[in-house]
DNA sequence: ATTATTTATGCTATCGGTTGCATTCTTAAA
DNA sequence: TTTAAGAATGCAACCGATAGCATAAATAAT
């Protein structure tokens, strides 16, 4: 069913009459080999229909010049960014991204890492699915010395740097900014709290309410998986609670959205009833009436600092190990669903 | 920088004193090893820290058990259906996927298909991007007998089939619903005419008009990246015509809803003032207020379709060359944001 | 013209699984 | 007990590029 055999670099050498070094390094545009040869070489190349081969390269070369990235998911306009940053930042640097999704399983996910593995990349970026548990499965990676990073969603290891934005300041500034809109009553919609996500999203909300001296109610919280069906069947939560809270801070704008658009359809009024603020700046934040408040998040920008330092460590500039974290600035952006102002 | 050396099956054999054949048999667990066997070897694979080198596999065997997927972005909720609906089947076939984005560019989607030829993809999935000219970069491919498809985005070439939705028709219903609806003066904004999806859904638009006797005017079709940043410049064009029209067609929800909204805000009344209908039922679609009608498209059902095509294929089950084109079934979503009944 | 340099090219072993064919060891049938 | 058939394992060549070291060719210096 396939066509007629490969062709070699020998049989490039063979039709030149040189040997197969010379037409690796003509093909390579190493400095060793003349001008003249190597446009011989391209030319005959291209004629004869040669195509690298990169398993051959790599078998040899013992590099294979990838970074390899795992992400929950790719449909959200912040991980679309982060991809995006990334990989400006390794095409520059002549590295090859592979991508894939844990769809939020640590089964998949396990597998994803091992298939990486198996790959030889250089390198791997995750942020790690909703329910990953523990860090075992980095360590067959580590222990070859091939650097692990994680963004955004980060685990704890000593060998391995996170990515962050500080999920806890900005828990804090997006829960302080309702009160301050006199808020008395505020729901959190979060996610895993063994993700540093949520869980420091979580103690900023607690520690703004604290300061405003407003008692800690655990049934103010609820864990859910942040998607849209969470945010409609929330929104059924709350309408079934006497009272009703003022306000809510959501972990993720889809899933605000889509709470904050069923609760306007049964009547309540955002944000003279409910206030409402969100989580990430997407898109989708900027389109709903009222727009949601939320916090920044700068993905593009952390796809590239992520993508830098780990290639730095790769080309030996900058030993990864000694980073424990890097803090990206995120802030508090206000829009019409939390300007309730009931003071 | 790096630690000890790599385990290889070589040195398995050793150890067991057996030979690297059936090590390498007993890893890939052939009927040909005996149980007892296979579990002593696996045994000490793990033990050994052994890693399986794709390479070498790869290599000597020729076969990767790797599809490419090529696509302009994968930021929209439609090509995150797709390739959930893609990995799910090519998992499932015990195949890989490789993801790529050409960003829109058709300079980034030839290197793309470059590397994928480099690395032996068996086969290539492909949703061309906006700018792209000509099928030639896709030749080398079909040369060494590797299989392309086309889904969505498709070029026309004899080798290739396409996974698509009747376009033309969905353009076609879209407006016949505007006009229905009592639209008079409808405007289309649409994107590349080299694209098939757009052109497609302009002959849809034209058809439709044609039938309810209106005149065709070429000014009434906008032709945009169909972009966040484009539906707000259409509403900014919009409101400088006079006559306003009543009726808007967008070929994308996206781009729809950041258009309506600009309007809303400069006091336009959706649907009273104007109608509108978007495309592709975006999870945006149903959350703005008007919610928005739109055509329905078949993400991940056309991912699996199209990953199932091209693995029975690279099996031997089913030749694609004899495929045209799988048309997929889609249709009309009626929300508020069209229902103006002006008749 | 001769030696010293620089530049260009070649030789050969190697990376680590895989595969067709051959061989040895079991178990069943005669 | 002998033979046939089947199960289990081994041999050795191979896939295609690469790197260290050696050599040849071209140019510069003496």
């Amino acid at each position: 069913m396939y066509s007629e055999k490969e062709v070699t670099i020998y049989d490039i050498a063979k039709r030149l009459d040189l040997s197969a070094t010379t037409v690796s390094r003509g093909l390579k545009d190493n400095p060793a080999i003349s001008k003249k040869t190597k446009k011989r070489i391209t030319d005959v190349a291209v004629e004869m229909g040669y195509r690298f081969n990169t398993f051959a390269s790599n078998l040899r070369s013992k590099r294979t010049n990838t970074i390899g990235v795992i992400i929950p998911r790719m449909n959200s306009s912040f991980m679309s960014d982060v991809l995006a940053g990334m990989e400006k930042v390794a095409n520059e640097a002549n590295y090859n991204l592979i991508i894939s999704q844990s769809l939020e399983s640590a089964d998949k996910e396990a597998v994803n890492i091992k298939t990486m593995f198996n790959n030889r990349v250089d390198g791997l970026m995750v942020s790690v699915a909703y329910n990953t548990n523990g860090v075992s499965q980095f360590e067959m990676l580590l222990q070859k010395g091939v650097p692990v990073l994680f963004f955004d969603r980060t685990l704890d290891h000593p060998m391995c740097p996170g990515i962050i934005i500080d999920n806890q300041k900005s828990g804090y500034l997006a829960t302080r900014h309702l009160l301050d809109q006199g808020c008395k009553n505020i729901i959190h919609i979060t996610g895993n709290q063994e993700r540093n996500v949520y869980s420091e999203r979580q103690k900023g909300y607690e520690s703004a309410l604290a300061e405003a001296g407003i008692e800690l109610n655990k049934d103010q919280t609820f864990v859910t998986m942040l998607d849209e069906q969470a945010g409609i069947d929330c929104a059924e939560q709350i309408l079934k609670m006497s009272p009703l809270p003022d306000g809510v801070f959501v972990d993720n704008d889809n899933c605000a959205a889509n709470c904050m658009m069923k609760l306007m359809d049964s009547g309540i009024k955002i944000p003279e009833d409910i206030a409402f603020i969100g989580f990430n700046n997407d898109p989708i934040s900027k389109i709903i009436r009222p727009a949601l408040s939320t916090i920044s998040y700068p993905g593009v920008e952390m796809g590239q600092i992520a993508a830098r330092k780990l290639i730095s460590h790769l080309n030996g500039q900058q030993n990864i190990n000694s980073t424990n974290s890097i803090v990206l600035r995120s802030e508090l952006i206000v829009r019409d669903s939390s300007l309730c102002n009931r003071l």
